[in-house]
RNA sequence: GGAGACGUCGCAUAGUCCGGUCGAGUGCACCACCCUGCUAAGGUGGAGAGGGGUUUAGACCCCUCCGUGGGUUCAAAUCCCACCGUCUCCGCCA
């Protein structure tokens, strides 16, 4: 939720991030029009509340022969109470129906426009060069006999698979460098539950324009998470923290799912596009004015991880139309993937100001009472990062080189070597 | 799945039977000051959250909040209903 504030004292600054991001410019002014009738209604309701309770009293203190008439009195006043409550509710309701429709005002230096119109900050490492035809990840990893997508589908659908053997055990060495790079700086590592209530994951913001992304299960009214962003951000919901000492720093480990409506025919080789995959998550809670710096810190965690497994990669700025609705900006880490000649996400990052923590009611003590916090959150690692480090680091037999840093996850392990499938 | 108990302003509790004096008492912790001076005790005062309004500001006034949502009533922490959560016992089960 953006701030109610801003919307009074600079509603051009929300129009014009409305704009940046191709969305409705004219909910705007209609969040301020609800936000004004709502205040009448409010005072209206308060003036008649604040008579009948001083009512109240007089009926309370009345001698017996004079109540009845006080009764009376009250009697009829009680009717136009409840009636201007309801105004009041149905006013309040409506302001925040709209001003929930107003995503996270982009911060100054987010490229404007839509998916293509991303500005790339810097590109790091240098792309393998091969001396023969390199193999494409799936092709490497059934060699390996670390991937099963034909008996992922059988048991569960197109874009189900079995990580199984090397597949298997190079996931959790991934996941286990990820999760000992943050527990070095200083995050909480946290298993989080993967299934949330509304509440909850409509805070987070996934309940907008992407929603047909979500597992729903509605014989429980409960969602399945897309990450563990969303337990995360839940975690400290209607709380107020105390980040006297620095920020709250969590690592989420978790296993994600997401429907990928919308995404047939894309990516249907492999595993870069999947309904279900682990992912180590960073989650913050800062305050705003950390926010940025923050968010920097994150994207530095991530290149290092990148680095360490030996990938290239570039740091792109998203636009603000490929914003999620929650993000004020958005850095992705893009690997380079040899065999589609092309950079593909590995990380994101979004710093989200205090637009989840006004939803989801996350306060901090400051001189000044309390105020929303800032969320940020990152990915660590994920699945999807076997696509890049297979092919990255393969040979012409069709073995793979374990970069160094992954060695001691796999027990020593230096060369994947292919196997006879089984 | 069945039965029961419970859910109060940081923590712990009083209040709920018999609705108005609870716009919520007390203890602990907390903050400020005072007193004393020896590492603690005593005294005084303060202190929650959200919202609306007056105001240059400081400040002041008002409304709401006793798990959540409904209902009864002139009036609900208190009565009724549903839901959620915690605990205990029983049953069932990877």
């Amino acid at each position: 939720m953006i701030d109610p504030q801003l919307l009074r004292d600079d509603p051009d600054a929300i129009r014009r991030s409305q704009q940046s991001r191709g969305a409705s410019v004219n909910v705007v002014d209609q969040a301020i029009e609800a936000e004004s009738a709502r205040r009448a209604a409010i005072s209206e309701f308060e003036r008649l509340r604040a008579e009948q309770n001083a009512l109240g009293k007089r009926v309370a203190a009345a001698p017996k022969e004079e109540k009845q008439a006080l009764v009376a009195q009250a009697q009829e006043l009680a009717a136009g109470v409840k009636s201007a409550q309801n105004a009041a509710g149905d006013a309040e309701k409506h302001f925040s129906d709209l001003t929930r429709m107003i995503q996270n005002v982009v911060l100054d230096g987010v490229p404007a426009g839509g998916e293509d119109d991303f500005v790339v900050l810097r590109e790091v490492g240098e792309r393998r060069e091969f001396g023969f035809e390199p193999k494409d990840h799936l092709a490497l990893a059934e060699g390996l006999d670390a991937i099963d997508m034909a008996r992922g589908a059988k048991v569960s659908g197109a874009r189900f698979y079995f990580l199984k053997g090397l597949g298997a055990r190079l996931e959790l060495a991934i996941m286990q460098l990820g999760l000992d790079r943050a527990l070095e700086a200083g995050f909480t590592p946290v298993i989080p539950p993967t299934l949330v209530k509304p509440e909850i994951m409509e805070g987070t913001g996934f309940l907008g324009e992407h929603a047909d992304e979500v597992y729903y299960l509605p014989a429980d009214e409960l969602y399945l998470v897309g990450t563990s962003e969303v337990p995360l951000a839940g975690l400290h919901s209607n709380e107020i923290l105390d980040l006297s000492d620095g920020p709250l720093r969590y690592a989420g480990w978790s296993t994600c799912y997401r429907r990928e409506a919308g995404s047939y025919g894309r990516d249907t080789r492999g595993i870069i596009r999947v309904h279900q995959f682990n992912k180590l998550e960073m989650f913050v809670y800062t305050t705003p004015d950390q926010a940025e710096a923050e968010h920097d810190r994150l994207v530095g965690w991530q290149e290092g991880m990148l680095q360490s497994l030996g990938l290239s990669y570039r740091v792109i700025d998203v636009a603000a139309g490929d914003l999620g609705s929650s993000a004020a900006r958005k850095f992705d880490v893009e690997a380079w993937v040899p065999t589609q000649g092309a950079y593909r996400e590995l990380t994101s990052t979004s710093n989200c100001t205090t637009f989840q923590a006004r939803r989801l009611g996350i306060r901090s003590r400051g001189e000044h009472g309390t105020s929303p916090v800032a969320t940020l959150n990152g990915t660590l690692a994920t699945t999807r990062w076997i696509v890049a480090l297979l092919e990255t680091h393969q040979q012409e037999d069709g073995s793979v080189l374990v970069p160094e840093a992954l060695r001691p996850y796999l027990g020593g392990l230096e060369v994947l070597q292919p196997t006879a499938r089984r």
